[in-house]
RNA sequence: GGCGGCGUACCCAAGUGGACCAAGGGGACGGAUUGCAAAUCCGUUAUUCGUCGGUUCGAAUCCGACCGCCGCCUCCA
C-alpha cells in the first residue's frame, strides 16, 4: 500500500505519486504579518513539517516552501493604527512568527519568499494573464475574469451561477461579482513603501497572486502539495487555481491538503472576531503567549494528537491532559536513563529503524497468536498509520502501544533493581526506536530538561537535604515526619517518587 | 439561499462495509507494588457509534429523512 493523502480537490482519498518519482514540492500558505501569530498559525506548519519528516524517511526528497505575505490592505491599516512602518510592522512581526516556529521545531521549511520581494515575478504572471485576455485593466487595476476559465470553482465546488448576486461589487469595476483584483492601484495617501511600479501604473498586488507567483518561481507551473487552512479554500486556493492554471495551461497542485480550525468555546479562533471573550481568548492564544505558557513540545504533541483534517479544539482542561500523556515518555526515558546510566535520547541517535517493508501496512498483530498472544510491531504499526493520510492521531497512540511495552519489559524482568548489560542493550534499543519513531513527527528531538525538577543548582542542593533527611525518618520508621515534608512539597507542587534505587522527585 | 464538514464512553480521540461484542490518551474504580503515597504494571469502565428507516449474508462505516453543532460564500491558517 502506497502513502494515501485526502484531495480536497477529489474530495477522495488517493494514492500519492508525485510528478517527479522521489521529489516532493509543497507549498503551504503562510501568514499575513500585520497581527501577532496565533495558535491556528502553527496548525499547519506544525502538520505539515512532520509530512516533510515522513515522506523524507519514506525516501522522498522534499523542499517545503512556506510564504511571508507583507503587502496587504490589513497591513497598512494597522501600521497607521501604530503610527509605524509597514516595513517595521511586518518585520517585527515574521520575526515573532519565525521564533515561534523555532521553538515548535518547525524546521524543515526550504525556502520563505516575501511578497514584497518578489514584485517581478507577481507582475509578470500578472501580466501573462491580461495577455491572454484572462484579466483586464480598469483604471490602474487588474481584474482576473473568472468567465475565461471554464472550471472555475472546481475545488470549493461553486458555480459562478451559484455566487451572482451573492457577493456586493465592490468599486464598480469588476465585470463579474467574482471576478478578483490582481493588482490594486494605488490610492491618494497611502505610504510609498506599498507603491509599487507596474505596466498599470502605480500599486500593489492583490491578495491572491503572490501565492501563485511564488510557487511558480521555485516549482514552476506544478507541484505536487498545496497547503493550507481550510478556510482558504474558497476563495484564496480557487483563486490561485484559477490564476495558475490560465497562465500556463497546466495543472497547479496536483494534490489539496486542508487542515481544520482550531477553535475556543466551539467557535473557530479568528483574527477578525469582535466579540469580548474572543478578543481575549485569542490574545491569549497568541503564539508568543502559548509558548511563555506552555512547552512547545506539549503544543506539538497537543496539534498532532488529532489527525489534521479536523477542529482542534483549544482549552486548558485539554491541554493539561495531553501534558499528562506526553509525561509518560518523558518518565520513561528518564526511567530508561537511571537504569541503564545512558541517555534514551542518545540511543536514538544510533538506533536503526528497520526500513519500511513492502508490508508495512499490513497488521502486526499476530492473530495465529504463536504462544504469547499479540505481538506489537511499533514500526510497521506507525508506518500504516501514517500511510493513511498522515493519521498523526493514530500514530501517536502506537507510541503509547511501544512505551507501555517497554514499562511492562521492566516490571516484568525487574530491571529496576537490577539490569545486565544485555537487559540494558535491549531496554535502550526499545526506547530508542520509540524516540526514533516520534522524531518523524518532530517529537523529542532533543532531551527535554527540567522535566523531573533540576536546572537549579540551589534547589537541587536543597532538595537532596529534604530527601536525605526523609529518608533519614523513614529509617528510624518515624513516618509522620516523613510524610509532612512530603505533603509540605506537594503543596509547593513538587512530587515525590519513591523507587527501589531512592527518591527522585519532580515538578508537577 | 448555495457549498462543505462534524456528531464514537464521563472528557479528548482513531477507526469510514467483514481483523470492531470499536485503538490510544485523560479521568474514575479494583488489584500488584509501597510503611503510606507517587510512578509503573495488570484489570474494569461503549454488545455500541446523534435519531429513525433502508441497502447488504454483514454497517460506526453505504443510502434517505430528521435533530443538533460548526465552517465557507467579506478578511482569515
Amino acid at each position: 500500500m502506497p502513502i494515501t493523502i485526502y484531495n480536497t480537490l477529489t474530495r477522495t482519498k488517493e494514492p500519492f505519486e508525485p510528478l517527479v518519482a522521489g521529489k516532493v514540492g509543497i507549498y503551504l500558505c503562510g501568514p499575513t504579518v500585520y497581527k501577532p501569530s496565533h495558535i491556528g498559525h502553527a496548525v499547519g506548519p506544525i502538520i505539515f513539517d512532520a509530512v516533510k519528516r515522513y515522506l523524507t524517511f519514506r525516501g522522498y526528497q522534499v523542499t517545503w516552501v512556506v510564504n511571508v505575505t507583507d503587502v496587504d490592505d490589513k497591513l497598512i491599516d494597522e501600521a497607521r493604527g501604530q503610527k509605524t512602518t509597514i516595513r517595521e510592522l511586518a518585520a517585527r512581526v515574521e520575526a515573532d512568527y519565525l521564533d515561534a516556529m523555532k521553538k515548535l521545531h518547525v524546521d524543515g521549511i526550504d525556502v520563505m519568499p516575501r511578497a514584497s520581494e518578489c514584485m517581478g515575478d507577481i507582475i509578470g504572471v500578472i501580466r501573462t494573464l491580461v495577455d491572454k485576455g484572462a484579466a483586464y485593466v480598469a483604471d490602474g487595476d487588474v481584474y482576473f475574469d473568472v468567465t475565461s476559465d471554464p472550471d472555475y470553482g472546481k475545488l470549493s465546488n461553486r458555480s459562478i451561477e451559484d455566487q451572482a448576486g451573492q457577493r456586493a461589487l465592490h468599486g464598480g469595476q469588476k465585470r463579474n461579482p467574482n471576478d478578483f483584483a490582481l493588482w490594486k492601484a494605488a490610492k491618494p495617501g497611502e505610504p510609498e513603501e506599498v507603491k509599487f511600479d507596474s505596466p498599470w501604473g502605480k500599486g500593489r498586488p492583490g491578495w491572491h497572486i503572490e501565492c501563485s507567483a511564488m510557487s511558480m518561481k521555485v516549482f514552476g507551473p506544478s507541484l505536487d502539495i498545496h497547503g493550507g487552512g481550510m478556510d482558504l479554500i474558497f476563495p484564496h486556493h480557487e483563486n490561485e487555481i484559477a490564476q495558475s492554471e490560465s497562465a500556463n495551461d497546466a495543472p497547479f497542485a496536483k494534490y489539496w491538503m486542508h487542515n481544520g480550525l482550531t477553535r475556543f468555546n466551539t467557535k473557530k479562533v479568528s483574527k477578525s472576531d469582535t466579540d469580548p471573550e474572543a478578543v481575549r481568548a485569542l490574545k491569549r492564544m497568541t503564539l508568543h503567549n502559548l509558548l511563555a505558557e506552555f512547552s512547545p513540545e506539549l503544543i506539538r504533541f497537543f496539534v498532532l494528537s488529532t489527525h489534521y483534517r479536523r477542529p482542534i479544539e483549544f482549552s486548558d482542561e485539554e491541554l493539561a491532559g495531553k501534558k499528562k500523556g506526553l509525561d509518560t515518555f518523558y518518565r520513561l526515558f528518564e526511567r530508561v536513563e537511571r537504569i541503564t546510566g545512558q541517555s534514551a535520547y542518545a540511543a536514538a541517535d544510533k538506533a536503526q529503524l528497520a526500513k519500511p517493508s513492502r508490508d508495512a501496512s499490513e497488521p502486526s498483530r499476530d492473530r495465529e497468536g504463536a504462544g504469547s498472544g499479540t505481538r506489537l510491531d511499533p514500526v510497521a504499526d506507525f508506518i500504516r498509520a501514517m500511510d493513511d493520510d498522515f493519521n498523526t492521531a493514530a500514530a501517536i497512540a502506537t507510541l503509547f502501544d511501544a512505551a507501555s511495552e517497554v514499562n511492562a519489559t521492566i516490571e516484568r524482568e525487574k530491571w529496576e533493581k537490577a539490569a545486565d548489560d544485555g537487559a540494558k542493550a535491549i531496554l535502550l534499543q526499545m526506547t530508542g526506536g520509540v524516540i526514533r519513531l516520534a522524531r518523524l513527527l518532530g517529537l523529542f528531538l532533543e532531551p527535554a530538561s527540567a522535566h523531573s525538577g533540576g536546572g537549579d543548582d540551589m534547589v537541587d542542593s536543597v532538595m537532596r537535604i529534604l530527601i536525605d533527611l526523609r529518608a533519614h525518618c523513614r529509617k528510624k520508621k518515624d513516618f509522620e515526619a516523613a510524610d509532612l515534608i512530603r505533603n509540605r512539597l506537594t503543596e509547593l507542587g513538587i512530587t515525590l517518587e519513591d523507587r527501589a534505587d531512592g527518591t527522585g522527585w519532580r515538578k508537577g
